[in-house]
DNA sequence: TCCTAGATAGACCGTTCGGTCTATCGACCA
DNA sequence: TGGTCGATAGACCGAACGGTCTATCTAGGA
């Protein structure tokens, strides 16, 4: 059994860690996301072995949805890889905005969490490495000529739209890293094959 | 008497608490900082009124350190805003490389401190502010059009390294995110009086 | 010489931490 | 009907948490 008409004990603690780490940080106590899934505290150690166990499969859970998000983002701005990849700003824009913003859940927990070991760090740099992916192959699409060099840029952007953005939400951060992508990814003309 | 030969109790506590808060997150314990500055347990109470009022100067400090490295950055730069400015991303560059960084500090403590009245909060603003001014300054010098704005591209670009920095050093985000400043601060006729 | 102020060590407080344990309950299946 | 398995509640563990306390020591000034 994969599916179940009411979500089990398993869901309903990574649905409550997936707020509640956001919404608390990392640091956020076993009794806590207990009490906020009304779970028993047994449950947590066999389906997750540990509350690292548990935020980790929650970085997984959410790296998910997130790629998901900015692949449908993209999806949802048409046909022109241009339009798609600035697209993504937009979007950021309102996420920024959101009033539960509160910066980028895997910066807050990779600065978090010291021990290097940490599965959750691996995690972390699976979901950047797929956006980096993302946005190269859309930036080859549109025959830019530096697409890894470019991705590079794009992410350095988005990351700084989120840390701005969880300091001085007001500050509209995505427009301004909008304009630096545009430059990004080239003008209109170098998609009909600039130097 | 403000200076004294030897450090005391509060400056060994606040020199600690600068490099034990940044390795290990502002989460490490009162007692790790205590048995690293060796100092009494009430002193930290006497001289800070707590963990969070320690935490707190800890950050008053280092931003007027920070601040006074950047200004001392772009003064070893010369006279040109322009390079003075790109001189900041460079030297960024050797502060994502060194061994034992470990992301904007700052930014740390404000995703880890979920309580929004913390103290903190405040000097972490602060910095911020400080910052955009220092380089809205230059770009004044610079005749730049919109300086404010362009300020707020070149701090959100210094998140951008400083997070991508975090995550994986070895990119070189902050010569990425230079080829960025440049076009932010405008090429080299723009000094002249572009449009 | 005595007094005071600051620093020390460290016991102690109640709470919370992550994690392990036993015992019970209830649904499903043979 | 009896057995099994997943989930429950919750006691319990040692350790660490932030913070308060007393008592002792020591350097500086009157």
């Amino acid at each position: 059994m994969t599916t179940r008409a009411v979500p089990g004990p398993r869901e309903r603690l990574l649905e409550a860690a997936k707020e509640l780490t956001y919404a608390q940080g990392v640091g956020v106590g076993v009794d806590a996301l207990l009490k906020s899934a009304n779970v028993a505290r047994r449950s947590l150690y066999e389906h997750f072995g540990g509350k690292d166990g548990l935020i980790a499969e929650v970085l997984r859970l959410t790296a998910a949805e997130d790629e998901a998000a900015y692949e449908q983002t993209m999806r949802a701005a048409g046909d022109d890889p241009r339009e798609r990849l600035l697209a993504v700003f937009d979007w950021l824009g309102e996420v920024v905005a959101a009033p539960d913003f509160r910066g980028c859940r895997y910066l807050g927990a990779e600065l978090a969490l010291a021990d290097p070991d940490h599965p959750a760090h691996a995690v972390i740099r699976g979901y950047r490495e797929h956006l980096h992916e993302l946005f190269e192959r859309e930036l080859r699409a549109l025959g830019h000529p530096q697409p890894a060099g470019a991705a590079d840029q794009l992410v350095l952007l988005i990351d700084g739209v989120l840390a701005v953005g969880a300091i001085r939400p007001d500050s509209r951060p995505a427009a301004a890293a909008r304009r630096l992508a545009e430059h990004t990814v080239g003008d209109r003309r170098l998609s009909t094959g600039g130097s």
